[in-house]
DNA sequence: GCACCTACGATTGTCAACAATCCGCCGATT
DNA sequence: AATCGGCGGATTGTTGACAATCGTAGGTGC
């Protein structure tokens, strides 16, 4: 029937909407827009190239997952995340990953490390390096990776969203980086833990790796509790 | 400083795409758009009395959250969801719920148990009565109390978005009603545990409760493996 | 000098029309 | 007889303009 090519799926290309929203997610990951800016619709569409009816309807989808905060006839701003919100986020990201660890290890965790080793080696060079933002998108792209591994198509959406909201907090002060070689280091342990099918432990370490992030942000936070 | 007045803060209505999301997730919800169905923007925006503007933005969120499917120059679709999708669906709510309880085990439960109490009423209500819509909305009250017991936003928006998707699951063959006072027993021996404290009988009795309708769900379904 | 009121500017919310794209059907061709 | 190319209809994607609303600056009265 088919002529057996493998992955020759993805000839559609996503919507605009779809496109712009993934710009400006970035853009606000990146700390393009700091948080509480207004961002003006005439502004953002002559600026991307589009009208503002596409830019709506990203915005909107923006909304829906948070990043932005919508007051009527006032305008739209970047949501500003206070230790409230970090704690929160940092829950969140607990349940998820833990349910995708957790998956992980029933089913192929062999191919999960396998995953793995590209954020860590990339890791490993932006510590090296003393690359911040190559060391935080490594990051990223680890838990991305871990919780990807899982199968989980909704685990997955929700860490989509809650690492970019991780990203916003970083990217607050960015400057105040941690330690690289401890974070290199907490997740090599996280690795070692899955490869060896150490529910316990991989666990505890997951809990013990978003406790101590929380305190990490919180402690270089201006007006943290 | 304020007029000490409770509960006086939603003056400002939400905007217009968000009541029109609100709109159709509840119709999605209801079992009024199949799986499947295509949604036409002109007879949407005609039928709701809105313009085809803040339909489609409004669209663009249900998309974002998972309940619609978007091809393009094709049209909206109402997401059809699979045995994999009910598997995957009650994976996230078991990781979030399980979270939520654990944060009202930690804060106030005894709040938690009052909260439950209300949907506890309609679910044996319903039951009684013979109502199986009535016993899905309960049953949905219940998890939604639950998790927003636990006071976090990020859970709470999640379980939202899971707990309708599960609707869609039970819309699908809403004849096939599980047992109601088994339904109602489950849930009673859920705020049992909670109310004495009883962390890890709690857990375990939430995750019996995530599969058991699993189960049932499967059990009722055409295709299920 | 201070408080209130009013007009202005800017922004968002909404709408109707235009253009691009795709599906299904039909006839011509091999 | 099966397949390819083209046509018609319908739907979505996009655009620009109009209307409603809010914040703010300036003026006026007390």
């Amino acid at each position: 029937m088919s002529i057996e090519v493998p992955e020759l799926e993805p000839v559609s290309r996503r919507s605009t909407a779809e496109i712009v929203a993934d710009r400006i997610r970035t853009a606000i990951m990146r700390g393009t827009f700091v948080p509480g800016a207004q961002l003006g619709e005439v502004d953002l569409a002559g600026r991307l190239g589009v009208s503002r009816g596409p830019l709506r309807e990203a915005m909107q989808r923006l909304v829906a997952e948070g990043l932005l905060r919508s007051e009527r006839h006032r305008g739209l701003f970047v949501r500003e995340l206070g230790p409230d919100d970090v704690r929160d986020v940092y829950l969140a990201r607990t349940a998820v990953e833990r349910a995708a660890a957790l998956q992980v290890l029933a089913a192929d965790r062999a191919a999960a490390v396998v995953a793995l080793e590209t954020p860590l080696g990339a890791m490993r060079a932006a510590a090296a390096a003393g690359d911040a933002v190559g060391l935080a998108d490594a990051d990223h792209d680890f838990h991305a990776a871990l919780v990807a591994a899982s199968g989980s198509p909704r685990l997955r959406r929700m860490t989509d969203g809650l690492l970019v909201e991780t990203r916003m907090c970083l990217a607050a002060f960015q400057q105040t980086a941690p330690p690289a070689p401890d974070l290199v280091a907490e997740h090599e342990l996280l690795r070692d833990a899955l490869r060896d099918g150490r529910t316990e432990l991989l666990l505890d370490r997951l809990a013990a790796h978003m406790d101590d992030a929380v305190a990490r942000i919180l402690a270089a936070m201006p007006g943290a509790a």
